[in-house]
DNA sequence: AATGAATGAGATTTCATTCAT
DNA sequence: TATGAATGAAATCTCATTCAT
């Protein structure tokens, strides 16, 4: 029998599952092909996943926990300046939608959720982004009458919907594009 | 065997899809399910529509020509000043999804098009807004270095997005504040 | 609403029948399809025949008919010979086949029973042919303790099967080197 | 769940499919009876054909090489006299379809192959036969201008058709008589 | 007599899940 | 732990037949 690390077994149905969901669509893709696809037994699926929606999941959490990652150290090198920060916050996500283009759209797709996809839907907070949009209307340096949540979600939903249309074929914008109107839609972004 | 009106079964079938495709999601309801609320035999299900993601497809293009009907009358309506034209034809919107909830979230939720759904997918067109933006751009009102083919697409992916957050909850704005968010956020609309 | 002769209506559904029975097979048609072709209602087909296999049945009755007239016919025209009788009967029923290939194939091949078809298969009876080798035994011209019924019975399984076969592609061989062929091997036609 | 030993489910799907074939001809009898009848689950079926015609596709090819097998026995003890190995090859058929006469039937049947039987339609190569003929030509024992193509293929559907119409009702004649009379119409064989 | 919308029994096929090995 | 043959609930779709018009 083979005998394999417990997390080479589970590595293998992530990357196997990743592959066929973003390759067939969520509802095509079935357990035993995402066994087979990782080289092993129908059943070991089931030692490391309940169930096909568990392992959708994981890989959404992984791929929201990539973006918050790639986001806070964009953040973190930019200065203090709201602005650059927003545009690199906005140029690192282009920057992993581009690198992980399944794992983005296997977890923010349309051809997402499952016929037994109960739990939370997947997104990204829009906390962060409210919390920002705030400490510049603190400042005066925004609007006073702007509903932040609002605007925070609104902002969110446009950078997903974007980044999903471009990776339906990449060379429908190149990446500066892409981050260049991000930024000049953003709340924060001042206008003429 | 019951003789209705002509018609009368296909309205009966597309009133019963939308009402389960909303309730239930596109993949947990069957056509069984679907000829059962309508009040017919299962067979007749076939007699309308070649299958199930045909009366989904249906549901889409009535709700796409909905919406867009609203937005040209709206327009009608507003005077010839940009941004009045942008307010009422998000107002439109937001008052259409708010009349139809159903329709629009089947039409455009994440609660996603589904295994076998291949037709294309149902996106409003970008171009109405993009030409606007175009033409602002010429009038030079508009900054000329903005990619408007980019920000039409990315403004709709916005409204979209924030509309089906909100169906997902009405309570989380009032129609007022959603239309001058999004009336803000637009592209065509200046900020101090 | 139409009104056309009983009988016409009648032999439309069999002109239909025959055709759609040879090309599709019988199986793979159904009765909605038949009508249609005889360009009447679905309910129509019921007020002809009981359900598809009648019309199979009667199409292949008026077959074997057409074959027994034929073959009356060409004896009639035959001397007294046995052997010019056999030769010309075996030339009728190829002229038949030539002829009528879609009622042949129908009515013979082996494409042909189904799922609910009960009644007696359709096959020519092997009397007459048992009855003209009885006579040839009588007087003297065939071997006494050849089994004239089970003969019978072989020759007509030969003549149907090798006139399948050569429906299936004509090209296989001529009709005239079909019925020496089929004559040499008659029982009654002496070798050597 | 029952394990059995591997193979065992298809045999006994095999023998299962034969036996209903046979009883209740090849439309009447449904994936689901013959998994019922080998006594597994639904699902086991398509574990081992694709679907019912995949089983009888198998059924024939397995029948017809056991003819195959059991005419080249035969002829192999049959000394060289040709006259004698056409009569043990008819023999060994007659006994092979005596001795497995629903797999003879479901093989060659008029109980047809059906709706979506594709495959190429299972007969016997007429090859061996047209082979044994010509060498008989080219020795002088056999008239030189018979067609042996046809007449082999002519002698076969005779056989088959025999044989079914035999198998019907097996009380038509004995075994022995079978062989005869097949023998005497068989073109190797010359008359009086 | 003719029609065709409506019907629903029944067949095919898929696939998540189990469990003996 | 790992395996994969076996399972059967459930979904899709067909088509012979009915019957109000």
């Amino acid at each position: 029998m083979p005998r394999r690390k417990i997390d080479d077994a589970q590595a293998r149905l992530l990357a196997a599952g990743l592959s066929l969901f973003a390759q067939q669509g969520t509802e095509r893709v079935n357990t035993n092909a995402i066994a087979r696809r990782a080289r092993l037994g129908v059943g070991t699926f089931y030692t490391y996943f309940p169930d096909k929606y568990a392992l959708l999941r994981e890989i959404e959490l992984r791929t929201l926990a990539g973006i918050r990652a790639a986001r806070v150290a964009a953040v973190a090198q930019a200065g203090s300046q709201p602005e650059q920060q927003v545009r690199r916050s906005i140029a690192a996500v282009v920057a992993f939608a581009s690198q992980h283009p399944e794992a983005y759209r296997v977890s923010f797709g349309r051809e997402r959720a499952g016929a037994a996809h109960r739990g939370p839907v997947v997104s990204e907070s829009s906390r962060p982004t409210a919390e920002a949009l705030r400490r510049l209307q603190v400042e005066g340096r925004l609007a006073q009458d702007l509903d932040v949540e609002l605007a925070a979600r609104a902002y969110l939903s446009m950078e997903v919907g974007t980044l999903l249309w471009w990776l339906d074929d990449p060379k429908r914008a190149t990446p500066e594009s892409l981050v260049e109107t991000l930024a000049r839609l953003h709340p924060a972004t001042p206008r003429s």
